[in-house]
DNA sequence: AACGTTGAAATAGTTC
DNA sequence: GAACTATTTCAACGTT
């Protein structure tokens, strides 16, 4: 009764299977260490990147864009021009 | 650039009413420099506050226990309704 | 009483003004309460210009690059450019 | 600095080693692939879960506030830390 | 003054 | 399509 999640009793709230709670949370949690490991080698490798003179923010941003097609990014920079455009053009 | 021909005054610009985004635009700027004036006067607080002697570092842990022991109870709740509604969700 | 005499004891913990700790965190408590009311302003008039049919992603871009001057933002371009180039360069 | 990203060989284009770039930029998509397919993962052994009758969403809570806690054991071990060094420099 | 560290804010994706 | 959560990006801060 003292370390489950603050509900009354243990191992059959309600008819949970609290050994297999705990199995997927376990399976989660090792997942999720993979997945921080990770993250700090793309960390470190843009940080190598800086260290070798290039522009992590240019690199990040070349990046996100390689995730799109053609048509996507064409798109974007289309949008973006057709807006700054639209709000400038009072000006004249 | 290309097809300017007959716009003349204002509001169409590829299909875009330039006016209309551009108060948009306006009000969210206004808005922006309201919000970096009082990012300043957070900032200001902190200096005087460490000019007093105080630990800025500590000054920002404490105001940020704060908050998340604000957000802590507003979970609690959450929790104890979603616990509910998953006793009838849950297997036998 | 003299600073260092009674550690340990409340009020005056090696000589910490609380009710002057008090006061600046309830400062910097009353100004973090305006900057979220006017993100939420911020949010809501984003909201409605995607009501009238504006494309939110763009509208932040436009206003995150007028922040920027000219030169900054035409630097950024070029630099984009010359990655994306470089990077292509050797499939031929 | 002087020593920028190592032109000589091939490819510099704008003074930049486009080698060098790609080379970058393939190691931190081929992490980033690896790291989609985790997050692949957990999302499928949370559907496993799910469709053995648990809710996700406390599943997430649960996995969420176990990483919390960990954090806030980090945390107070900064506190006394930092604490410990600002009664030094607290004003009597 | 560059560097990494950390916290805040923006964005994207998911679920209902 | 609206709300929520997770992820990513951005900016501040102390450090060296």
């Amino acid at each position: 009764m003292s370390d489950d999640a603050g509900i009354g009793h243990n191992s059959a709230l309600g008819g949970i299977a609290g050994d297999r709670l705990r199995s997927f949370i376990e399976r989660i949690e090792r997942l999720e260490e993979e997945k921080a490991a990770l993250l700090a080698d793309i960390k470190e490798v843009y940080a190598e990147a800086k260290g070798t003179g290039f522009d992590v923010k240019i690199l990040r941003m070349v990046v996100r864009r390689r995730k799109m097609d053609a048509a996507e990014r064409d798109e974007l920079d289309d949008l973006l021009d057709v807006y700054e455009r639209a709000c400038n053009a009072l000006l004249a």
